[in-house]
RNA sequence: GGGCGCAUAGCUCAGUUGGUUAGAGCGCUGCGUUCACAUCGCAGAGGUCAUAGGUUCGAGCCCUAUUGCGCCCACCA
């Protein structure tokens, strides 16, 4: 096989298989009579570029997905990507900003339209890096959630929801960015803990009894917009307080003191400032108190008119000036340091505004029910199972979701507002939802309507993919077929996002549960424990992985690294452990391949005439069930690492060195079959180097449609197993006392062995301990140590090594003792020091340890040596 | 504040329901290169399984507490 160069993967494999693949349509899933399988991937972010994460994520999915196409499943992989809307539009914004344009020259339809332009040539970057990672996704379907049919998809699930009553407007505090200028769901809002300042200040109290109050605050620029202010109804210290009006300071505003419930005594002063504009938590007790609300600042971060002296100032710019103005006044009574979370934008980062404001929400409670109810009922499983109570935490605390965003890109809200006439009554007020465009309000007639402003959250469309991607609303055989899936394999970042929405809508509108397993994988983390991000600029390239050492390896060796669930921490070294085991078969196919021009004769009991043939088979065997046992169990390291030491420490360490002393046509069958049973297993970890050979053998028939292997008892041969084992172990043995001995390594040995296993069980290796271990094996009558030998025991087997003539045995003999000679002046040198008063009490206790450590070295040292002399007696 | 995870060889980690002498990869030391592979082979050194108790005939694994690290959730300003 001169034909075949030394190292693995030849430039061009990989594109190769995936390319034919793809022409052939060998991924593609259409109803049939086999059983459907259908697995559920997380529809990358339309800008986004593949990272290690989505290359763990999308091989682990992989696997699974050719595992079963293999078993024969009408196997179906639907690929896409979400449009991800505040992503989308701050990309191309930010090219627009190049140009010197924002969006608003630009105006709404031609941004969209830009937008649309932008993802025809970019959207398709990260589709194509799945497919050099070998993701076997039926292409022919690939979606995206702003084509027509998600789009459509989308509305009607608005529609009804609102029919149903569970999407509602309202005016509540929700999370701004004010760098995207959008309103942000809670999960898009995640907290962070911040060192910032906890400020006392100096509220005056109209009658100057007492002369002020003092509220503690970490926002004081928040103070513009308070309407109240609140203490707790027992606090015994604001008792006369109670019915009073303080001044706001600056502004002068005159503020009533309420009592509530909430006011937490023990934090700050007892005293809390209420700003229900911008606070949660004051919102609910302005509600409650009927205070009114100031918003204080404008969509971008900066101070409106309701600021006065503040106006056009920068939040933080106003904190500051605020604070200075203060402590002029006499009003700011201290500053403490103050550990506290504060909502960072998921998407930029900035620092998120609670801010009151006119939004869409979903009702959530009625939706989480019976998405509880799954669950705890075991239709729904999570491995590992500890994120079964995570999940139902979310589910059993959860809130409205806010799913209006003011951006352009995605999906429009389909509602529609009579802008009025003057016979405008209170009626036209109502939002007309409808699939269409309304002709005219029903009210007053008046044509003069106006689409809302507002796009939904990306995850409004992702929540619908296991059925939408399918075809709903339609019902169709698709859907019929391919709903509900069997796997869902996702990070845990997107549990809440994704997961447990997605459950809920399946529920709601199919009355099904969307898929029966879900399986977390762990986050990909760089050595050291951070996260990788390109913030950070820890980043390891997956592509550039994929040019080094070929996308079989990076598959592989992230298989091997990555415990079920358990957070993977990576070097650009570990996918040396891919690298050199692709090599490795590589290699041994090429020594294999040609043996087997001569055989066409499937295998059969006879053919394994010799211990080694019925071991690799029923290892082989052994390890095709324990391969497809992991596999269900989804312990893919387990799998990977079976397959891993089959056929690195078994096929190439033992058996192909065993048979190089045999003919090939006695062996040409077995190799075939080892070999091609293997690469089946393979497959699904390493799908181009396992085609690639495969295709050598088997010219024309892709690997990605053959019989996943099905393990056969009639091959298991324990007894075989532990004779080789036995084996095994006394060449090992050997070895060891060769290298003790100093044995020359091209010195051949004679080992006598008792007769039984010299005949049984050694005798038919001969040619291969001579060949490797350099030994040869001769059978004895009576149990008597010859002389000038070494004995070694292997399980109850006594096997003689004969030294007569192969080293100089006295000579070795005396090294041995001059060196136990050696090592005794050494011994009492370190015992003497050590029983020295003046070297304890002075020297450094780790040396002193360091000098225990020695000696106790030493005597070990000196007992194998004599032990070894012992031997040679 | 609540919850979860982790702590095993110099490094990164496996260790399925408790069962003899605790494993791997990398790194390190020595030897080996005509005949698939130096991205290789053989041999070797290296571990009180975080700490303290407990359950058990038996604990890396189960229970309790402690320490250190990491993550998630949470409207105490």
């Amino acid at each position: 096989m001169a034909d075949l160069p030394k190292v693995y993967p030849p430039k061009e494999v990989e594109e190769k298989w995936y390319r034919l693949w793809e022409k052939e349509g060998v991924f593609h899933a259409k109803p049939s009579s086999r059983t459907p399988y259908t697995i559920v991937i997380p529809p990358p972010n339309v800008t986004g570029i593949l990272h290690m994460g989505h290359a763990l994520n999308n091989t682990l999915q992989d696997i699974l997905i050719r595992w079963k196409r293999m078993e024969d499943f009408e196997a179906l992989w639907v690929p896409g990507t979400d449009h991800a809307g505040i992503a989308t539009q701050n990309v191309v914004e930010k090219a627009l900003a190049k140009e010197g344009k924002s969006r608003h020259d630009l105006g709404r339809e031609k941004f969209v339209e830009r937008v649309w332009k932008w993802r025809e040539e970019y959207g398709g970057t990260i589709i194509r890096q799945l497919k050099r990672l070998g993701a076997s996704c039926d292409w022919e379907r690939e979606r995206f959630t702003m084509d027509e049919g998600l789009s459509r998809a989308v509305q009607e699930v608005f529609i009804r929801l609102y029919e149903k009553g569970l999407i509602y407007r309202g005016h509540y505090i929700i999370n701004w960015c004010p760098r995207c200028q959008t309103a942000l769901s809670d999960e898009e809002a995640p907290h962070q803990d911040v060192e910032g300042h906890l400020y006392y200040i100096r509220y005056p109290v109209e009658g100057g009894k007492p002369s002020h109050i003092v509220v503690a605050t970490t926002r004081p620029e928040t103070l513009l917009g308070d309407t109240a202010v609140a203490v707790h109804p027992k606090d015994e210290r604001y008792r006369t307080l109670l019915g009073k009006t303080v001044r706001l300071p600056i502004l002068n505003r005159p503020l009533k003191v309420v009592e509530d419930e909430f006011v937490n005594p023990e934090f700050g002063t007892g005293a809390v400032k209420v700003t229900p504009a911008h606070d949660p938590n004051d919102f609910l007790i302005g509600q409650k108190h009927n205070l009114p609300s100031v918003n204080v600042m404008n969509p971008d971060g900066t101070m409106n008119q309701e600021a006065g002296p503040y106006k056009g100032l920068d939040r933080f710019e106003c904190r500051k000036r605020i604070l200075v103005d203060l402590e002029k006044g006499g009003l700011l009574e201290k500053t403490e340091k103050h550990l506290h979370a504060v909502g960072h934008c998921y998407r930029c980062h900035t620092v998120v505004e609670p801010q009151l404001s006119l939004q869409w929400f979903v009702k959530m409670r009625p939706l989480a029910e019976p998405a509880i109810r799954v669950v705890k009922e075991g239709k729904v499983v999570f491995h590992p199972s500890r994120w079964t109570k995570i999940y139902l935490d979310w589910m059993e605390n959860i809130r409205d979701w806010c799913i209006s965003r003011q951006i352009w890109w995605g999906h429009r809200i389909p509602v529609w507002y009579c802008v009025g006439t003057d016979h405008c009554k209170l009626a036209c007020k109502e939002p007309l939802v409808s699939r269409e465009r309304p002709a005219q309000c029903p009210h007053c007639k008046s044509t003069n309507l106006k689409q809302d402003e507002d796009v939904l959250d990306t995850w409004f469309s992702s929540w619908l993919w296991p059925f939408s991607t399918l075809g709903w609303p339609e019902e169709n055989k698709d859907l019929r077929t391919f709903y509900p899936t069997d796997t869902l394999v996702t990070a845990p970042e997107i549990l809440f996002f994704w997961v447990a929405r997605m459950m809920m809508a399946g529920l709601e509108f199919r009355k099904e549960i969307p898929f029966k397993n879900v399986y977390i994988h762990g986050t990909v983390r760089v050595e050291g424990g951070k996260k990788m991000s390109k913030s950070l600029g820890n980043i390891i390239d997956p592509l550039e992985i994929i040019d080094e050492v070929g996308a079989d390896a990076l598959r592989f060796s992230l298989m091997m690294i990555a415990a079920t669930g358990s957070d993977v921490y990576l070097s650009k070294q570990k996918f040396f452990i891919g690298r050199n085991f692709t090599n490795k078969i590589w290699n041994a196919s090429r020594l294999v391949l040609p043996k087997l021009k001569k055989s066409s004769k499937p295998l059969s009991p006879e053919l394994l005439t010799t211990d080694p043939d019925r071991w690799i088979v029923s290892r082989l065997h052994r390890t095709a069930q324990e391969t497809t046992d992991a596999l269900s169990g989804y312990r893919f390291n387990e799998a990977a690492g079976k397959l891993y030491d089959f056929f690195w420490h078994e096929f190439c360490d033992w058996y192909l060195e065993i048979i190089k002393t045999r003919t090939d046509e006695e062996v040409a069958p077995i190799l075939k079959e080892v070999l091609e049973t293997f690469l089946l297993l393979l497959h699904p970890f390493m799908p181009f180097i396992t085609e690639e050979i495969w295709q050598k053998l088997n010219p024309g028939k892709t690997i990605s449609l053959s019989r996943w292997p099905k393990p056969d008892e009639k091959w298991l041969n324990p007894h075989v197993e532990e004779r080789m084992s036995f084996v095994v172990r006394a060449t090992g043995a050997i070895r060891t006392l060769r290298s003790e001995l100093r044995v020359p390594p091209k010195t051949v040995l004679t080992v006598d062995v008792p007769k039984s296993d010299a005949a049984k069980v050694l005798g038919p290796l001969n040619d291969f301990l001579l060949k490797n271990a350099k030994v040869r094996v001769v059978g004895r009558d009576d149990a008597k140590k010859p002389k000038d030998s070494a004995t070694v025991m292997i399980d109850n087997h006594t096997l003689h090594v004969l030294l007569e003539g192969v080293i100089d045995l006295q000579k070795e003999k005396g090294r041995i003792q001059e060196e136990v000679a050696r090592r005794r002046t050494r011994k009492e040198r370190t015992a003497t020091l050590l029983s020295d008063k003046n070297f304890l009490s002075r020297a450094p206790e780790e040396i002193v340890a360091k000098t225990e450590e020695s000696l106790k070295e030493t005597e070990e040292g000196i007992q194998k040596l004599e032990q070894l002399l012992e031997e040679l007696k």
